[in-house]
DNA sequence: CTCTCGATTAGCT
DNA sequence: GCTAATCGAGAGA
């Protein structure tokens, strides 16, 4: 039997310790309430950003600009921005407010609205509709209209439905592409899940 | 104002 | 494996 899910509240996106927000949320899902449809997915893949000692943080050093500022508030609230000038990026924001975290999406497993999905990926195979942050973004039609969207509300919001993620499924790599980080792009904070029974 | 470059992807060799 | 696509944030003058 298939339960609705516990919608995730503002405790569940307070901890401080950006590494343990990302495992955290694997094993959750992302819903999203779009115009053309309702879609979600299962997340698979996430990174750790933060706090300001952070190189690869766009919160670096305490930086507020109009972009990052976002960053500052109190997890439960979602940060997207333009990469590459191409790709959005989806970011939850976890931890206190005025210290800058955030957990970045970088796969989901599409589990609900496939369809809509097809028609947004067109002659995309099932398998990469989601498998990687951009395209987590165009499968589930994130876009600058949900920078600072709360993420407890009705149009943009995760679930608890209760997966399980054991450890010995979850593999830790440094992250991706930022490499001009230094010492700070060796940290693993990269979370992979393979699920054994995908 | 100008310049640089990025938390990527898709398509081609 | 290589790289074009594409544009705004951020930094410096």
């Amino acid at each position: 039997m298939k339960r609705p899910g516990r919608k995730l509240t503002r405790e569940d996106f307070a901890d401080p310790k950006p590494t343990r927000a990302a495992r955290f949320f694997l094993g959750k899902f992302l819903c999203v309430q779009a115009p053309d449809g309702y879609t979600e997915g299962m997340i698979t893949e996430t990174e750790a950003y933060g706090d300001h000692r952070d190189a690869a943080c766009h919160g670096f050093g305490n930086r507020r600009t109009a972009r990052t500022e976002i960053l500052f508030a109190p997890g439960g609230v979602s940060y997207v921005y333009l990469c590459y000038g191409l790709h959005h990026l989806f970011n939850i924001i976890t931890g206190p407010q005025d210290s800058p975290e955030a957990v970045l999406i970088r796969a989901v497993q599409i589990t609900g609205g496939g369809e809509i999905v097809r028609q947004r990926r067109p002659g995309v195979a099932k398998k990469h509709w989601a498998s990687g942050p951009g395209r987590v973004c165009t499968a589930l039609a994130i876009g600058m209209h949900h920078y600072g969207s709360d993420l407890m509300g009705e149009t943009i919001w995760i679930e608890d439905r209760g997966v399980k993620v054991p450890g010995r499924e979850v593999k830790r790599t440094p992250r991706i592409g930022v490499d001009y980080a230094g010492t700070w792009a060796k940290k693993p904070w990269r979370f992979v899940w393979t699920p054994s029974s995908a």
